[in-house]
DNA sequence: CGACTTGGGTACGAGTCCGTACCAACATTT
DNA sequence: AAATGTTGGTACGGACTCGTACCCAAGTCG
């Protein structure tokens, strides 16, 4: 239970509050370690947390008992738990954590009631939630309309923004659990990217080596989301390193 | 610029306010008309208004210069304008009239200071919001993993949920471009949904005859979104009639 | 070291959907 | 009645992805 001081906190969301604001959150406030596969909440349980990623990402899945597959992906640029924010604790979507990291959470009615206290905290939280609603968007978009090579393009590239390295530790049958599709595909579909030179693969890594090149792979898969984050919250999506 | 009594509204976000927060809208409520192809608003322009539909139904399409696509849709079950209610009066969303009807409408600015001055109906507006955001989050699902039938079988069912009539004046061009695929192939699903006895078809026009047929064909694409519904206002998406 | 688990590569037939093109039926206007 | 525009039906080759199955390589653990 370290309440964070403000500075410190890399999740930008948090960061960007108010000093007030952060205040009032702050005695509320409990870092916790995430380790993939844990679950931030599961669909149609109680959501007794909102969970703001210090490092790290959670992946949020549709759960319809036919294989789940994921609708969304948050890092430090957000939070995890729309629903709460939104009035509601519980949801049909379910979170799980895909990198290990940390994060700081609060109970959800501590953030209902800071919220209830300071309409600047609630409109901060739901700005991003309009980022979000972006996001599932243009995943939708993504599913619709680009091959497999593209969504996976554009699924490497959101995961390079949320973490710190260019190396990072994925298996192709996690990602095509993601991208709902067949493990083979997903080798094939690496291969392909290799290929170009933007990425390196080893057996559970995958490196990035070319970003723009990436980027170019993906075309209008990526970028729109993310172009809106910028534009909300005045910051590119991804952490300057 | 007719300010409906309450009882007469059948928007059902408007018509289950409380007396006290419909009466707070009432002053700025305006009823319009709604034309097929009118736009309610445009993709990064500001939007002056939030509308909530009485007849008719609005289609919220992403816009990336790639050809626009659908990724949601609302009748008098909700209202067009998510951003707003979220604090931004602009989005890279358009939305555009798919079925004539009429609608009440607010200013943008007016609707902000409703909510400032009275929790309940912000708490009202987000919670709708939250059902958004898993039909959005269907959207992306069905997209990815169902069929060109399932998936026209799911958005025959979600126009029917907001239109009065089995007949549905609908052209397969128009289909084709909300499902992002092509005019031929709609063509073809629309035969074999017509050859199950589900639909039948006519130049403009889908009739729907066996609902229940309809939603077997579209599987686990179609009722997720429509049971969250249920699940938060307490009511069933479809209208009785 | 040998057995086991996990992750990755490959193959092949089948089905779906795309891109494109052309024609037929219907509606509206003049 | 002819002209024009809209809507719907059909065809065909090719690309992509699926479903399924099998094997190989790398790490792990007794």
């Amino acid at each position: 239970m370290s309440q964070a001081q403000q500075s410190t906190v890399r999740n930008r969301l948090l960061a960007s509050l108010s000093a007030g604001d952060y205040a009032l959150l702050r005695p509320h406030l409990e870092t916790v370690t995430l380790e993939v596969r844990d679950h931030l909440f599961r669909a149609d349980q109680k959501i007794a947390h909102v969970t703001f990623p210090e490092y790290g990402i959670a992946s949020i899945v549709a759960d319809t008992g036919e294989g789940r597959f994921e609708v969304g992906m948050v890092g430090s640029e957000g939070f995890a738990g729309t629903s709460v924010v939104l009035g509601i604790d519980r949801t049909p979507h379910t979170c799980l954590v895909q990198a290990t990291g940390e994060a700081i959470r609060i109970g959800s009615g501590e953030l209902q009631s800071a919220m209830d206290r300071s309409p600047t905290l609630r409109a901060h939280l739901l700005r991003f939630i309009h980022t979000f609603i972006v996001q599932v968007s243009q995943t939708a978009y993504a599913n619709a309309g680009y091959s497999l090579e593209e969504r996976l393009a554009r699924w490497l590239l959101m995961t390079h923004d949320r973490l710190e390295h260019d190396d990072m530790p994925i298996t192709h049958e996690f990602m095509s659990i993601m991208l709902g599709t067949r493990r083979p595909g997903v080798t094939l579909a690496v291969q392909m990217l290799e290929g170009t030179g933007a990425i390196r693969a080893s057996r559970g890594h995958i490196t990035i080596l070319d970003r723009d090149k990436l980027e170019h792979l993906a075309g209008q898969s990526y970028g729109f989301a993310e172009k809106e984050y910028s534009n909300v919250f005045a910051l590119p999506i991804k952490r300057g390193r």
